[in-house]
DNA sequence: CCAGACGTTGTT
DNA sequence: GTCTGG
DNA sequence: CCAGACGTTGTT
DNA sequence: GTCTGG
């Protein structure tokens, strides 16, 4: 599954890679070493007016119907939607609308797992082995308040793991190849089958592209991001 | 047609 | 145990 | 995802 | 907003 990440590098978001025209992010985005759900997270997606863009987004999907701010609140802290079932995300209520008309990519350069029961749990980060960012398959919503408040909020599409990805979860986030990002990004294609045949092609689904390091117990705290977190402990 | 409801993933 | 917060 | 908190009555 | 149900 994919619940948390890193972007130590957000300039290797390039523009010509992820094809965004316009960028919505603070002019200090400092990297980010232990990125939690319901934290900004960037991601390139196709707004309203047409225009692909990269913007920073909340990592847990509200939906835009929501009466009023209170009840954002209480959804987000409610509902875990960080991430969503490729096999639900067409029928499911919350993320029936986003899967035909609001796709996006959720641009990372590392994913943490963790692996062992609980107590000796000893946390891996997943990278690409030149380090690049990567995109995975999202979907965006945006509420908007009367007195025009916005929460632009996103998920990560997850499904069945990979076999190489089983030691580290049954579940793994749904990694596209740039091939594909046009197709999942086109907010035209809105029949739910198709939508799903552009997840089909699955360049990870072995670990050519991808390897993963042991890291520090220091990740483990949410509250604590620095370069360190990527390192593994000294042994004991 | 209108009225009324309307939310998730993962873990053990 | 369960919820909140990062 | 994991870590850490987790409480009340009354008053302005 | 958008879907379901009557």
């Amino acid at each position: 599954m994919c619940g948390r990440a890193t972007v130590t590098n957000p300039e290797g978001i390039e523009e010509k890679v992820y094809g965004f025209s316009t960028r919505f992010v603070p002019t200090e985005w400092r990297p980010r070493y232990n990125l939690n759900p319901r934290e900004d997270i960037p991601v390139v997606h196709v707004d309203d007016s047409g225009e692909r863009s990269l913007r920073l987004m909340h990592w847990n999907f509200v939906p835009g119907h929501l009466a009023s701010r209170e009840q954002v609140m209480s959804f987000d802290s409610q509902y875990s939607t960080f991430n969503a079932k490729i096999e639900r995300a067409a029928i499911a209520p919350t993320f029936r609308s986003a899967w035909r008309k609001q796709r996006c990519l959720v641009v990372v350069d590392g994913i943490f797992e963790w692996v062992g029961a609980k107590g000796v749990k000893t946390p891996h980060l997943v990278r690409r082995r030149d380090r690049a960012t990567f995109a995975m398959a999202g979907l965006w919503s945006v509420w908007r308040g009367h007195d025009g408040e916005e929460l632009w909020s996103c998920a990560i599409m997850v499904g069945p793991s990979a076999e190489w990805y089983l030691p580290f979860h049954h579940r793994m986030a749904a990694i596209l190849p740039p091939a594909s990002y046009d197709a999942w990004l086109d907010p035209a294609l809105t029949d739910a089958a198709a939508v799903e045949e552009t997840l089909k092609a699955a360049p990870y689904s072995h670990s050519e592209h991808l390897e993963s390091v042991i890291v520090s117990k220091r990740i483990n705290n949410p509250r604590y991001d620095a370069p360190d977190c990527l390192v593994p402990d000294a042994a004991a």
